[in-house]
DNA sequence: TTTTAATTTTAGTCTCATCTAAATTTTATA
DNA sequence: TATAAAATTTAGATGAGACTAAAATTAAAA
């Protein structure tokens, strides 16, 4: 049995692993967590005396097919919570994160079980991003930049990139949600603004809020 | 912000109270919690400095106003979590225990607000329990024993006095939940059995059954 | 290729929550 | 009421998880 800490490490390694390289230095675990790069240190220690990442001395961490599986089902645990929060308990999607963190490391199989045959099995949790399955693997999803997509094609919105509070309340302001079907009719070269219909509604989006937006072209 | 274990004090603590005395001692919080009558000192001293307990060297504790009402909040949460488990994720009321134990630690008002109107405001959990309100007052249930009822009388379930898993199993076996409505047609003067008729299905119940099972009279 | 800067680790300390063993206080009993 | 037993507290230790300050290692710059 992990405890809290153990799981949010193995969480934020496979985070970084994902989105910046293999091999995870301890600063940027540090950084990411908000920690001392000591305490990581310590950490990394113990999770490799469990087999859960492999790690060298000044030569940073990566986790180990177990620690990936962990990882990964910690965060299906979350999305799941946040899916719950926001489709049960009508939450806004920029409102379940914090619970969701707390909500991730209750420990029941049982539970994620039932929760997610009640939530009718979803895929992806309120801001787009994959849920894991009950093995810990992950499908990917072809996800795009709206930025990237061509003119007169019509895409579904399936989430954010970097999900500042200020951009998701934005998206709220407009009526951007995921599932929202957005046609892009247009693109300024000038700013690389993009021209878009969505719900009989034409607005322009800047090229800031476009490439921070993830679609799937249908 | 209270930490788990602070939680966890206050809670047995309030429920020593309800059910034995006023004032508790060491060693019953000890038993109870399955600790160390050391650490329960130890932990006495911390709730005391926050002005949770009163708390006096060898002459046991009980909680403050305020004490009180975070306990109550807590036994909120845990309730509400068992309702949710119950009605919404189909767990049998003798599965749900050792979740809710965990699922009351999570920290947010606003999460348990919705939870609240989700469930449509319950007023007792899946064991006949009530569940207090936001500000941690516990409407009492004029509940009686099963075996305190006279001849005739019709009763509704609303729970268990010692919720042992055998105990709970078997009446999941019989067909006896919380809301069953019982009719007590005889009782045994010899071996203080009752006899009852529930959803047109008539048996005797022993003693020691009839006096676990709390119902509230129609 | 030295020297400097950045990164990472080590050493030592702290709090929380637990424990064991020993000392103290209260209660029960002879 | 003296003494034994039970209850409770104190003293001291431990482990997890965090921190600061200092030392060691690696990477970058001169
Ligand atoms: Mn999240
Ligand atoms: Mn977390
Ligand atoms: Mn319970
Ligand atoms: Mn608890």
């Amino acid at each position: 049995m992990l405890t809290r800490a153990e799981e949010n490490y193995l969480k934020s390694i496979f985070h970084l692993e994902t989105e910046l390289e293999d091999v995870v230095s301890t600063n940027a675990i540090a950084e990411f967590m908000e920690t001392k790069p000591s305490s990581v240190t310590d950490m990394m220690r113990r999770l490799a005396e469990k087999e859960l990442v492999t790690y060298q001395r000044y030569k940073g961490v990566y986790l180990t097919d177990l620690g990936e599986k962990v990882a990964a089902r910690v965060i299906r645990r979350h999305r799941l919570w946040e899916v719950f929060l926001v489709e049960k308990l009508n939450f806004q999607w920029d409102e379940v994160h914090e619970i969701a963190e707390q909500l991730e490391h209750v420990q029941s199989e049982e539970l994620i079980c039932r929760l997610d045959t009640f939530l009718n099995n979803p895929e992806i949790d309120p801001h787009g991003d994959p849920i894991p399955n009950a093995e810990g693997k992950i499908k990917p999803l072809e996800k795009k930049l709206l930025s990237e997509v061509d003119i007169n094609k019509t895409a579904i919105c399936i989430g954010v990139k970097e999900s500042a509070t200020e951009f998701l309340q934005f998206l709220d302001r407009i009526g951007i949600q995921i599932g929202t079907k957005i046609k892009i009719l247009s693109k300024e070269t000038f700013d690389n603004s993009v021209f878009i219909e969505f719900n009989t509604k034409r607005m322009s989006l800047s090229q800031k809020a476009s490439e921070n937006l993830f679609i799937k072209i249908l």
